[in-house]
DNA sequence: AGCACGCCGACT
DNA sequence: GTCGGCGTGCTC
């Protein structure tokens, strides 16, 4: 951290008291509380101030928290000095980071560490000068001088060099003139302000749908904590609605957060945003430089950024006043954030809402399971849009059932991913001048590679993962970690070579695949490692805009939001794929990815057509997507998630053991499961390896905590995980509501 | 999270 | 003989 520059003792104040406030100060660290620090008595030691804070031999941030602890001696306290200018968080945001941090299980510092993490935000604001046209005229007025004066007459404030530069003068000139009192200095802020959003820049016609669903949330947003469940399918008009809602908020004299999944994040959104309201709202996400971020985290902080559209970390920016939250496509898995402190950014944007008494919108084509039943239970406001031809908008779904597919008899005629049926439609489609994509949710070119003389499978050292084949690289690599080794000509164990056969399909085997049997169609691959990398992607995307190619073939990066007004065919080339992992969640995933993917074909006027390739066509997945009943769908999921206890009916928490000696992590976890308290509805199962056994060389255990609605798990964790110890080598990470068995 | 303290290998 | 590897443990 750079070094905090406390606030200057001031000759106006009066004499510091020689009597210390103590105060318990929360610093953004592990630490299992708050640390008692003496505090100057003529500071206003509220909750929120934020402090300087001697460590160890160290200053840390830190913010005052609550009363002191009275843990440690009053000799042995430090001083604490709050920073220049006294910045304070939001009272409210330090209550939601102690929600946060009991609910999770992790400890308070550590929440309070996602709170502050742009490094510089409490850091003196750095002052630029500026000149403006003084009052003086100097005695001596040469040609450049008066070049100077001449640029200096508009009265905006300009920079020594700047100045220099638009009268074409050395800054010798300019300095002249500033001894001389003809320009005078002046300071600007260090960051222009963001402009603000005008909420009447671009009112939209709405439908009546979305005039009703408007309507509710225009009220809404001037009204205490509310939440609603914004559904319906794409293209029915999500957006437009939650900005009237937004548009409210802002009339209203209120901050607003809207939360996307990382990937949704682009310009194109950013640009939409703009159209309604006039300016680019301001942005938040991971990849903002270090200076990007103090700007936008100073000015959430004073109020000067009224809109911040952000990925799921912006939930903890200390918005003094926000006023409403939307988190858009709510059901994808990105919100749930997985290393470090494990959250849920849709749950707690929901938390936070309560905590700030603000409403919360919560929109999707396919609402997670979760809120769908909250939202039929009547627990949120349930908006439905419907597209313009009725809810179940999906085009036609034919389920192609490969176990009956019977090929070409003849090998060179034969596909092996590409049924007869896929490749007539494909065929059709291109004849017909119209575009396609194919779909598979697999990078690479085949996902194991196995030795025929002797059965060796390529496998990560560090991963219980198999190498996946990338031929254009021609390389195998770990996709958990990152491993890569290059494509070997002989197995390792047996030393044959030409025995090594690629097992399975990835899209770039599909390709392959596609281009033989359509070797004059233009075709790009994009998926998020596609030959040169992400850049590629894109470009694969804009050709496919601009009809430069008539077939796409992608991964899950495909799926998301691109419309293509030609695309028509839409062909699924392992629809089963991760339905089978026993999480309770597959299925649900499994579909909401199809109907998005399927929802890519046909816009526009051209009705469109989907291939789902598929070895299970009588599961419940791959009939409500050919029947288009996603609320039959969702009904039966409720019923068998109701049935089996399972979330949001019961609760579940996951507890991972890992560390890199495999038999310290088996034995702590079995330790841990002896440790477990009996409780009233509460089960507790495992220890077993987790579904990656070894990851980045590390081992992990998995335990499974099984509740009733009912019971208090934070509780009942404390008081389980509390006595029991751990050594430093081994990791205990508690997930409360675990989305994924991973 | 840092940073110091502490006990074992290759260097001026 | 020291410089430095990162394991362990503490920071009000």
């Amino acid at each position: 951290m750079t070094r905090l520059r406390p606030r200057q003792a001031s000759f106006l104040s009066p004499p510091a008291l020689p009597e210390k406030q103590v105060m318990g100060v929360l610093l953004p660290l592990p630490l299992a509380g708050a640390y008692d620090y003496k505090l100057p008595a003529d500071c206003n030691a509220a909750r929120g101030l934020v402090v300087a804070a001697p460590l160890g031999t160290r200053e840390v941030l830190g913010v005052v928290w609550g009363p002191a602890e009275g843990a440690v001696g009053d000799n042995r306290l430090k001083i604490a000095e709050p920073l220049e200018g006294a910045p304070v968080l939001p009272e409210k945001l330090c209550d939601f980071i102690d929600w946060v941090a009991d609910y999770t299980l992790n400890p308070t510092g550590a929440i309070l560490a996602m709170a502050l993490r742009s490094r510089g935000a409490f850091e003196p604001e750095a002052r630029r000068i500026a000149y403006v046209k003084g009052e003086t005229v100097p005695a001596r007025l040469s040609d450049a001088r008066r070049r100077v004066l001449d640029v200096a007459a508009d009265g905006l404030a300009r920079s020594v060099p700047g100045l220099a530069e638009d009268a074409n003068v050395s800054s010798a000139v300019v300095r002249g003139l500033i001894r001389a009192g003809a320009l005078q200095p002046t300071e600007l802020p260090e960051f222009a302000p963001f402009p603000l959003p005008d909420p009447d820049y671009a009112a939209p016609t709405l439908n009546p749908d979305q005039e009703q669903a408007a309507g509710v949330l225009r009220e809404a947003a001037v009204g205490g904590f509310s939440a609603h469940l914004l559904d319906g399918v794409t293209g029915s008009g999500k957006t437009e609605v939650y900005f009237e809602a937004v548009a409210a908020a802002l009339k209203a004299g209120k901050q607003v957060l809207i939360l996307l999944p990382e990937i949704a994040l682009t310009v194109q959104f950013l640009e939409r945003f703009a159209r309604r309201f006039g300016m680019r709202p301001t942005e938040w996400h991971s990849d903002l430089s270090q200076k990007e971020r103090r700007r936008a985290y100073r000015a959430v902080m004073r109020g000067e950024a009224r809109v911040v559209v952000g990925a799921r970390s912006s939930l903890f920016l200390p918005f003094p006043e926000l006023g409403l939250i939307v988190v858009d496509e709510e059901h994808e898995q990105a919100f749930k954030q997985q290393d470090g402190a494990i959250y849920h950014a849709r749950d707690m944007a929901v938390v936070r809402a309560r905590i700030e008494g603000c409403p919360v919108v919560l929109a999707s084509a396919t609402p997670s399971l979760e809120s769908f039943v909250n939202a039929t239970g009547g627990r949120y406001r349930h908006l439905i849009l419907r597209g313009r031809h009725g809810i179940a908008e999906l085009p036609e779904v034919r389920l192609i059932d490969m176990r009956n597919e019977r090929d070409a008899p003849d090998e060179a005629a034969r596909g092996q991913w590409l049924s007869p049926p896929l490749r007539t439609a494909l065929e059709k489609t291109l004849t017909a001048g119209e575009q396609a994509m194919l779909f598979l949710n697999r990078r690479g070119y085949a996902p194991l590679t196995l030795c025929e003389a002797c059965g060796h499978k390529f496998t990560c050292p560090h991963c219980s993962a198999w190498l996946v084949e990338h031929k254009y690289r021609r390389r195998l690599a770990c996709h958990q970690c990152g491993y890569e080794i290059p494509a070997p000509s002989e197995c390792p164990e047996c030393h044959e070579s030409g025995t090594l056969i690629p097992c399975g399909p990835g899209v770039e085997r599909v390709a392959e695949e596609f281009a033989r049997f359509f070797p004059n169609a233009r075709y790009a691959i994009a998926s998020s490692d596609t030959m040169h990398g992400p850049a590629e992607t894109q470009a694969a995307i804009r050709a496919m805009m601009k009809r430069e190619i008539d077939v796409l073939i992608g991964t899950q990066i495909v799926a998301k939001g691109h419309h293509f007004p030609q695309l028509t065919l839409v062909g699924v080339v392992d629809a089963d794929l991760g339905g089978s992992d026993g999480d309770v969640r597959a299925r649900e995933r499994t579909f909401q990815l199809l109907h998005q993917v399927a929802g890519r074909a046909g816009r526009a006027e051209k009705p469109g057509q989907v291939m789902l390739q598929t070895r299970n066509p009588g599961d419940a997945v791959m009939q409500a997507l050919a029947c288009g009943d996603r609320d039959g769908f969702y009904e039966q999921e409720r019923v068998f998630r109701e049935a089996a206890a399972a979330p949001p009916f019961g609760r579940l928490v996951a507890i991972v053991v890992s560390g890199a000696n495999g038999e310290q992590v088996r034995e702590i976890a079995r330790a841990l499961r002896k440790a477990a308290p009996s409780a009233m509805d509460v089960k507790v199962w495992g220890p077993t390896p987790a579904f990656y056994a070894l990851l980045r060389g590390q081992t992990r255990e998995r335990l499974l905590v099984q509740a009733a609605k009912t019971v208090d798990v934070q509780a009942y964790l404390k008081a389980w995980l509390a006595p029991v110890k751990v050594p430093s080598a081994v990791r205990v990470a508690v997930d409360v509501d675990p989305v994924s068995f991973f």
